[in-house]
DNA sequence: TCCCCTTATTGTCAGATCGAATATAAGCGG
DNA sequence: CCGCTTATATTCGATCTGACAATAAGGGGA
């Protein structure tokens, strides 16, 4: 990289052995019977990763090199979320600078799992507040007193005011509607008010509640944010059918949509949707497996992927 | 980071001394009088640039630094745009990693602009097909037979109508509809193509013609990266403000949008989205400065960023 | 065999949204 | 006072969307 500007030069020269560390990190996601899951090495407490190395052709080659060594699961669909530096993210003393890259990828569980190390789990485990197909789950009967707690602590009556209106807009508090996208203004909205085990780390603070299970570092917020983003792509592109198998009733599409969304859709309306946007086209078979009249098998057209780019797709979700 | 799965151990070992070089580089933008226009250094040909360095507190306010130091301007709204790997972009063969994490920035002029070798040109004058608010843009003439050779010049006949429809969504060739946010395909596609003076770089090829002035390294590539990720997020998030003066008529808004968008919007549905979103507020005052009748002076009404997240900010373009 | 239960598939309807076009208002200058 | 310009307000029809109802096609048990 160049660095014309004279001002520049001179510095460039005095920060000049500046390097970091720079890690890859992955969000691996499948959906199987209603269930979104994610993939988890160790404990299930942490994301694949590994630093990005000389060997590495790219940035995705590399991430897709740890993820298989790791989890011995190849991964297909990858997109790049977020990049961050440690100091944003622990507030770190070192002075060691380290940069991770997280990426979101899409898969189906059939490939052999392997490496015993690594398993899945569903999401909802780490965000249980997430989840509202069954209506408003029960953890935020506990969660929303605290929040308000929490808001009503400010001294000064803004802060005050303001904590409020965002903890009602990002949970739908007082007859507000759910947003699922906003999942990551959840997870840093319960992380400002220590009701999660992040917050309190480092500073021998008990978490006030325990809600979700946690993650190293900075795992379950990363997830927080490949979710989010998982949330707000389905609707205008058809990256679903990533996690489909060649073929699928609609219902079963429609069960996957709802099981990244957390929230349920109307059926007449799903289905209208996806037929008139011609994303699906029928095998000629039928699935018997449904328990009543035997369901069509689809499968997806892969022609739209070429200018589906174009129109954009859209989500009926249904109301609460 | 914790690597924990045993594999990963061993493997780090064997790679620790790896570490990158780390640049923040710039896509600062404002609009003024219809003009989209984007800050650059050097030969007008350079986007503002340096490498994240230990005194650095935070990824942003490195970025916030150069860009003040080098430019002398101070910046507003950050957004994150992507991560680059050096290997990616240039296909380099030394042995030396470099990353590059770009922003998007959004400011206006006013700012005292400040050290000399710093200067603000219209983005089109970089992607000068990318302007369709007078109709389709002259360039494309010149454009379009050349994509078409490109296209027919593929041996296998898969390959050639794969090209052949890409270009086509694109750019909207026969009867389709131009999309304006497929900004970075259409820069894709010209360099794959080898319609811009990019693609023949390192390789001793002149380009086929000269359409928009080129930039350093890749640069103007993630210029069409921010152009594109300013485009669709105007449609849901009410980024626009940002560039606009504290208070404002109606039509200066709706031109500042379609500067962006790069094509023309209908005045009437403009104003009744604008005004059905409560999007902004009456200052009292009107402008005099039209020709005509005078206009209503409006301000932004900040109170919106806040639970603007929910609701979602459509636009209403016209047809071609 | 018939009834009932389950799920699939099709159809209807009212309200909201959106693009397009038209009508009226308020300045200025001749 | 007329005619020009631009601002502002209204209307209309096509389309989209959410909600609901109706019908079809399997299996299982009485």
């Amino acid at each position: 990289m160049n660095h014309q500007a004279k001002g520049t030069r001179k510095r460039r020269a005095a920060v000049k052995a500046d390097e970091a560390k720079v890690d890859l990190i992955a969000v691996v996601v499948a959906v199987t019977d209603s269930d979104p899951c994610l993939l988890t090495i160790g404990n299930a407490d942490t994301l694949p990763s590994g630093p990005y190395a000389l060997e590495h052709r790219s940035l995705q080659s590399g991430l897709r090199g740890w993820v298989e060594q790791q989890t011995g699961h190849p991964l297909g669909y990858i997109e790049q979320l977020y990049t961050f530096a440690d100091r944003d993210r622990i507030g770190a003393e070192r002075q060691e600078r380290a940069i991770s890259i997280s990426y979101l990828a899409l898969t189906r569980k059939e490939q052999a799992a392997g490496s015993g190390n690594c398993g899945w789990r569903s999401w909802y485990e780490y965000l249980p507040w997430e989840d509202h197909r069954s209506g408003t789950p029960v953890v935020l009967d506990i969660l929303r007193p605290r929040l308000s707690e929490w808001a009503e602590g400010a001294s000064d009556p803004t802060t005050r005011r303001e904590r409020l209106q965002r903890a009602a807009i990002a949970f739908g508090f007082d007859h507000r509607n759910w947003n699922e996208e906003l999942t990551l203004q959840r997870y840093e909205l319960l992380y400002e008010s220590a009701l999660i085990e992040e917050a309190g780390r480092g500073r021998d603070v008990a978490p006030a509640v325990t809600s979700g299970k946690a993650m190293i570092a900075d795992h379950r917020r990363i997830l927080a944010t490949g979710i989010a983003r998982l949330r707000s792509k389905i609707k205008y592109r058809p990256v679903v059918f990533e996690l489909m198998r060649p073929s699928f009733t609609l219902l079963q599409l429609q069960r996957t949509v709802e099981a990244l969304a957390g929230r349920l859709i109307n059926k007449p309306n799903f289905r209208r949707l996806v037929e008139q946007q011609e994303l699906v086209e029928e095998t000629g078979e039928t699935s018997l497996e449904t328990g009543g009249r035997p369901a069509k098998l689809y499968r997806f057209r892969h022609a739209v992927l070429d200018d589906r780019a174009v129109a954009g797709t859209k989500l009926p979700l249904a109301r609460a």
